[in-house]
DNA sequence: GAAGATTGAGAGTTCAATCTTC
DNA sequence: GAAGATTGAACTCTCAATCTTC
């Protein structure tokens, strides 16, 4: 952790500056914003701290994960982006570390020329599997919420995403 | 935006194969936590164009806020990143940049010696509010959730940054 | 010795520009 | 010309190490 414990939440905080300055109308859109920017760097450092074993970071994770849960084992890089919500420039870097950590290789699309494929090797397969398990009992099986809160909060934040245009599928 | 909208809810899918990889009883937690990663994304990036205008990055802004609701306008750099809850040296380099842009200057701790502080300008004084006015216009106001799935969610979201220690006054 | 601030290194992200292939 | 991938630049964040001052 970066400091050591308030003695006031500091969002709270900054609602009351925020009425005090006569927004009190965008007050809880602030709140919400910047909850989620605190919470985010929380859940963050959980998440490298608990992944560090494997010199894994959460995106090189995810794209592990994501291959390993694929039938065949590997995907496109674009597609990769689009699933994740990275840019190109991002998978890139991402497959590259993983590669050189031999998690990854890059095949040759066979019809497509200018498309690469990312396939996970047998030692990728077995780190996310491992990585996977280590994040279940360190952060997914205990995020600090009772299961009401997490999952009213999963699907008030599914509603932001999509009417932030994120995707166009709205049954559930 | 980085990619076009999916056809399907990628946390959702995410759920799925979860599940279907035996680790159900942690897919809720993998769904809290991938949610909050983006929306983090999709916030940040709406405040970071709003911004954009006024040459600031949210960091700074937060900044340049907390100092222009100082009733003395000055702050010792140590305690913006106690109350902003981020790295002394990100707060270096967030003052620096401000200091470059005019918007607030550095100046001796009259007493300790160790210790210097942040001022805010009235150029300053005058972005962050302009900045502010912005901001409540184009994200505050509308963030794309009902009035009650906001105070909800803050309200979760506070009990999360309470249980990891973010602070310990639990009143309200 | 401890506290406050700064610096440099390392990682990730985005964007713009470039290259290859459709 | 458009799509996919890569590269380089610019930024933020964190961490470890260093310097100054209490």
């Amino acid at each position: 952790v970066a400091t050591r414990p308030l003695p006031y939440d500091p969002i709270a905080e900054s609602v009351r500056s925020w009425r005090a300055a006569g927004w009190g109308d965008e007050a809880p859109g602030m709140a919400l914003i910047v909850s989620i920017m605190r919470v985010h760097q929380i859940v963050l450092s959980r998440v490298d701290a608990s992944l560090a074993p494997f010199e894994l970071t959460f995106s090189r994770f995810e794209v592990l994960m994501l291959l390993s849960l694929t039938r065949s084992g590997e995907l496109p890089l674009n597609r990769i982006g689009e699933r994740l919500q990275v840019h190109a420039a991002s998978v890139t870097n991402s497959i590259s570390r993983l590669e050189d950590a031999g998690l990854v290789e890059r095949v040759s699309h066979p019809t497509d020329g200018r498309t690469t494929l990312a396939r996970i090797t047998p030692a990728g397969l077995q780190l996310a599997h491992a990585a996977a398990v280590r994040l279940n009992a360190d952060v997914f099986g205990d995020v600090g919420l009772d299961d009401d809160a997490v999952s009213t909060v999963v699907e008030a934040l599914r509603q932001l995403r999509f009417n932030a245009g994120d995707f166009v599928d709205d049954d559930g």
